[in-house]
DNA sequence: AAGTAAAGGGTAATATAATAACGTCTCTTT
DNA sequence: AAAGAGACGTTATTATATTACCCTTTACTT
């Protein structure tokens, strides 16, 4: 099993990244009863071509190539749309940019590390340390948190030990 | 002084809150040596109007009212631009709005509560235990951080009381 | 099997957020 | 006075996201 601070960094490996997404999106979904449409499943496929986050209009533009048509927005707005409300992806909200996510089975907003240089998105596993603090400071005010939004950028230890 | 918090909730109050800001920024910008001028204190004004973020167009329209005619796209975002620059402001990025910032003397990201309720924008003070753990987890991935974002949302003391 | 409601998805138009490119005016510096 | 930098007006454009409308497919009911 892959540590969430590692992502993969060969062909082989990250095409078990995609089809173990697959597998676990046609999973989760079976299980809620909802459909992975051949629509939302190319467009999952297509946020996991890399551990970069990508934009809508990115996938847009891939869909457009594949199909030899122009595809229009909320096409692709929809998967999306589905995509997260199912935890399959998340949203990047510094980036307006959408990501894979490992863990789709338990719901759980994304905390990111996100590296200036090779673009990678790194998901941080859940309760660290940074949900006791965010808990510990919204006490202190009296702030009863719904949701969060963590995103960090810099460099990752890959990209520092090249440089 | 007020706690960081607290917000107030009377409009004497508020005003201190404006003037206070203003001084702060005329101090600051004499300081390094830049122009606060007439059009960068004005969008200062509009952003210090509440502690309710606001967009980018929001200003725009308020700009224009005030002015009795179209005020266009770059007139608010070099205003905000410049402002960002001096951390007189701070953007927040999942609701690409912007609010004014207490503490522009030192250099920091803002961390903020948001509440969904009356819209208020909590920002934390520094040195929270949430920059101590984002750093321990950031070790733990051999990631160097530069910036971060933390955006939290729920429901502020004071609309919970109400409520 | 036919009828029907709900979900999926194509298309055009529009909304919202931000930037690019260019011109002018006003300073300061030389 | 000339040169250069900074501020800002103006027009146009790009990037991101949503709305509204309509038709097809799917799944359920009888």
């Amino acid at each position: 099993m892959l540590k969430t601070a590692m992502l993969c960094h060969s062909h082989e490996h990250h095409d078990q990244c995609i089809s173990q997404a697959l597998e676990s999106a046609e999973e989760v979904c079976a299980q809620r009863g909802v459909r992975l449409t051949p629509l939302r499943k190319r467009v999952l496929e297509l946020v996991w071509q890399s551990h970069k986050p990508l934009g809508a209009y990115d996938i847009l533009d891939m869909l457009s190539r594949e199909d030899g048509r122009r595809a229009a927005p909320p096409t692709v707005y929809r998967g999306l749309d589905f995509l997260l409300e199912n935890g399959l992806i998340h949203r990047l909200a510094s980036l307006n940019a959408y990501i894979g996510c490992r863990h789709p089975e338990v719901a759980h907003v994304g905390y990111f590390m996100i590296c200036k240089d090779c673009n990678n998105a790194y998901e941080l596993a859940q309760h660290t340390a940074i949900d006791t603090a965010i808990a510990s400071e919204a006490e202190l005010m009296g702030f009863a948190v719904e949701t969060q939004m963590v995103e960090i950028f810099g460099t990752c230890a890959t990209c520092r030990e090249q440089a």
